[in-house]
DNA sequence: CACTCTACCTGTGCGC
DNA sequence: TGCGCACAGGTAGAGT
């Protein structure tokens, strides 16, 4: 499941990576499942990718923006956000598609910019202004100072968790890091976010950021059987009935707000 | 505002 | 072996 770590992997691959998307055209557009586009897109895909370059690759929360350069006297921007199950990269461009590549972009140099997705919850978009997309959104995770962090926090009345899960608070944050934040910090996902004193406000601002950090550079999680996009290694999320790595009480499982949640029941104290 | 539920999807893995 | 089903989860949108 991509998060901002692995989003950002994503984002290096195709802008540093060798090849390289940048500086590329597109020769066509091949559309396989309407699906993954944004409803009123679907014109957009098509007309304004064919023949567009890539000038630029970024990354906000966890949606992926390609800056576009067309004959259109109009800039446009490519958004694409992998949600649960999306993978994108380059393959030379006679390599057949996948079951499930939904998009298929043909390059200039005989490369292809693959989009695949077995659950198509993926979206595409393009637009004129990326913000249509990502205004919604609160300051990146990765990069939000502890000031900006702290002031998001206050006059909010809510479990951590979800709090931590809103992208409209802090954007790129998913279960994975969440749960692994939790930990570090040392706090129950239910533990409300008002009853935190500013030191303990602190605490949980350098568990996501020294997270957030270490999982980008080792290039995302690395989940037994599962996912494994890098190789950091997580302490809690999916490990129930494992030994804590701190103390050795075994991670157990619950819900908190719907969601599938890990804790260790002896570090992570719910208190008033 | 905070929360809960539902829909969207399909591969996986379980119990029977 | 095979069937049915719960489950995984990011986001939008509706309802409490």
């Amino acid at each position: 499941m991509p998060e901002l770590p692995e989003v950002e992997s994503v984002v290096r691959d195709l802008r540093d990576g060798r090849p390289s998307l940048v500086g590329r055209s597109v020769c066509s557009v091949n559309v396989v499942s309407n699906n993954v586009i944004q409803e009123g897109c679907e014109d957009k895909v098509k007309a304004i990718l064919d023949g567009a370059r890539f000038v630029a690759i970024t990354r906000y929360g966890k949606y992926l923006l390609f800056q576009l350069e067309s004959s259109d006297v109009q800039k446009y921007v490519l958004v694409i956000h992998l949600r649960m199950t999306g993978r994108l990269y380059l393959v030379p461009q006679h390599q057949a598609v996948e079951r499930h590549t939904r998009l298929a972009l043909i390059l200039d140099d005989g490369l292809a910019l693959r989009f695949d997705d077995p659950r198509k919850f993926g979206r595409v978009w393009v637009v004129s202004d990326p913000g249509e997309v990502t205004d919604k959104l609160g300051p990146d995770a990765l990069t939000i100072g502890y000031d900006d962090f702290a002031a998001r926090l206050a006059g909010r009345s809510r479990q951590l968790k979800s709090l931590l899960l809103d992208q409209g608070v802090l954007a790129g944050i998913g279960n994975i890091y969440t749960d692994e934040s939790l930990f570090r910090a040392g706090f129950h996902p239910n533990q409300i976010s008002s009853t935190l004193s500013s030191a303990e406000v602190r605490r949980l601002y350098d568990a996501v950021s020294t997270v957030l950090h270490e999982a980008v550079d080792a290039q995302g999680a690395n989940i037994d059987g599962v996912f494994k996009a890098g190789s950091f290694v997580v302490s809690v999320y999916g490990r129930q009935g494992d030994p804590c790595p701190r103390c050795g009480s075994t991670i157990i499982k619950f819900r908190s707000g719907q969601r599938g949640t890990h804790v260790c029941p002896h570090c992570q104290l719910l208190s008033e």
